[in-house]
DNA sequence: TTGTACGCGTTATCAG
DNA sequence: CTGATAACGCGTACAA
């Protein structure tokens, strides 16, 4: 289990060769055009595999130069750190198809703001590039904390013009809109917390998107709390917070909720005010995955699409790393649209 | 950006000493008791932080011969794949306390039957150790599979007796029992989604604490369905199901989950049949985290304690690589008990 | 405490 | 196509 790992030298010697050969022919930089030499290509394949040959990346990563690697970064601070795992899935699948390997890095806000102490992420060098997620808790100042470092570095959930990745809220709650109008609902409403610090872009874009929607389809009433600035007063339960929602408008057939996290107490609300949902109100969300996986409640989902945002952060590293061109426009994902319950 | 790093040859030449001196410097391997070494020491120091100096692990790594590295091992089909960040934060941080990095893998379990593709992981040799999330997408079978590769390996969330970390489901669901009881409640019940295939360790430890709870507060009735065997036909609809479940059980005052999940649908169930919760029906759940953080309803949680989980499993496998003892005991991870609303 | 020299496992170069 | 040989960057005996 822990035995020692086979070296290159060792495969050779068992396959009467040289290192070189060894590793020329396990990387496939041999032709082998000629009988005798695929032969002999074959064997030295063979012993390798019997002898559990298994290169050093460590070793290999020293001799070209590179790691072949790339850090997530994300914050770390236990009950507020959040990723999708789908962004994950993305970003190991895109990593991996280019032999490149994954590491994972936690960074907590306050360690960045004490200046006398690098982490360790910035302590060694054992990666070719950065992808960061930025979270609430990573506000934005830490942005140009990273833009200073010596690496590569590509952001997710940013929207600005260069090196971020990012869903197309907007479009998506303007198509959400339509999906419900095309469903012959026709007093929609917008339900979302309340932010009182610089929300998340995705809070603001979502909520235009939604308005956007409105106009397209012709759809009129105003039916929503704005997610910033003056709005009713706090509620100490989301609960309270979504009935207060409901009874002010009164005649909703449809929602279309910031995320899940408002829909579930919005359907509970419903629910107890003898609004049945989705029989008397349907309601939309957006979400990392589809509802049903989740809970089964039956809430038709935009789903965000996270593994397509990884995939293409992990495009725009690694292209990041061959040209050094630091100003690679943002990639802007799309929606697939509305997905049924 | 991305400009060349710099070596420890070059930090040598600018501070006018070698580059022996230079890594013994700064890996705090002198003593610096006269003044004039410590001085010099500080210039080093110095020179090397002005030259934004950083080792490079590659090196370090084939240099020690161990990489200080472990990989965390999921199975990473979309949609499927799931782990608990809480979980990624607590090996994070106990790899980080001991100067070991973190590799994020996946690897699809069809990736695994096919005996012809050796996965990325295996292929080269870039980490100390595994730390597998066992999935019921990864069944068991695949378990003498890792435990044969020639690297410690640690399991998580598969209840055995060795080398495996998990949480005391079936202790905590008799907690939860027992909090329902102080609290007053009387008429408790159980309910849990259904399981077909062999279902994970979780869904028949936090059944049978359940029952025990029962036993150990003097509770009667028999308010639940089976998680497996024989049982209530399928549903199509989650709260078709919990609705169908609180119509067979008119009494209950109170019902332990299985998971937030469970929770949710039954909660909107209860509440269309004029059950008010909590007023009328108290809801207790599982749950990775604070279920205010998740969408702020007000159910007290049973939170599984995957940081402790991940801290064991990495003081679990760093002792592994250190002495070499497959045969480890496992660790049962205990819940805190209840987090009320 | 210092500098020198070697070793770690690979890849890449360059004559044969 | 092959086998020496020289890097790659760092840690660490070794002798000074």
């Amino acid at each position: 289990m822990t035995s020692q790992p086979v070296t290159l030298e060792e495969v050779a010697r068992r396959a009467g060769v040289s290192a070189g050969t060894v590793s020329r022919v396990l990387n496939g930089l041999n032709k082998e055009n000629r009988p005798a030499i695929a032969r002999r290509s074959d064997h030295i394949r063979r012993v390798a595999a019997e002898m559990g040959y298994r290169p050093n990346a460590a070793a290999r990563s020293i001799s070209r130069g590179q790691f072949r690697a790339a850090a997530f970064v994300t914050c770390g601070d236990v009950g507020v750190d959040w990723y999708p795992i789908a962004c994950l899935n993305g970003i190991h699948v895109g990593l991996d198809d280019r032999g490149w390997r994954l590491t994972f890095t936690e960074l907590p806000a306050e360690k960045l703001t004490d200046s006398a102490l690098v982490p360790h992420l910035f302590r060694e060098t054992a990666v070719d590039g950065l992808i960061v997620n930025l979270l609430p808790a990573f506000s934005k100042s830490i942005v140009p904390y990273f833009e200073a470092q010596p690496l590569p570095c590509v952001w997710l959930n940013l929207k600005r013009k260069v090196r971020a990745v990012y869903p197309d809220d907007a479009t998506a709650a303007t198509d959400g809109v339509r999906w419900l109008h095309a469903k012959g609902y026709r007093r929609v409403g917008y339900y979302c917390r309340r932010f009182r610090e610089q929300p998340h872009y995705s809070v603001i874009d979502r909520f235009n998107g939604f308005l956007e929607g409105l106009r397209v389809t012709g759809l009129t009433g105003r039916r929503y709390w704005a997610p910033t600035g003056p709005g009713p007063s706090r509620f100490r339960q989301a609960r309270d917070r979504a009935t207060a929602f409901l009874q002010e408008f009164k005649d909703l057939d449809a929602v279309l909720c910031y995320e899940y996290g408002e829909a579930i107490p919005l359907i509970a609300a419903a629910e107890r005010l003898g609004r049945r949902v989705p029989e008397d109100l349907e309601v939309v969300a957006f979400h990392e995955r589809e509802v049903v996986d989740t809970s089964g409640l039956q809430v038709p989902t935009l789903i965000v699409p996270f593994y397509a945002v990884g995939l293409a952060a992990v495009t725009m590293l690694v292209e990041l790393t061959e040209r050094g061109d630091r100003d690679m426009p943002s990639v802007v994902v799309p929606y697939a649209g509305v997905t049924p319950a």
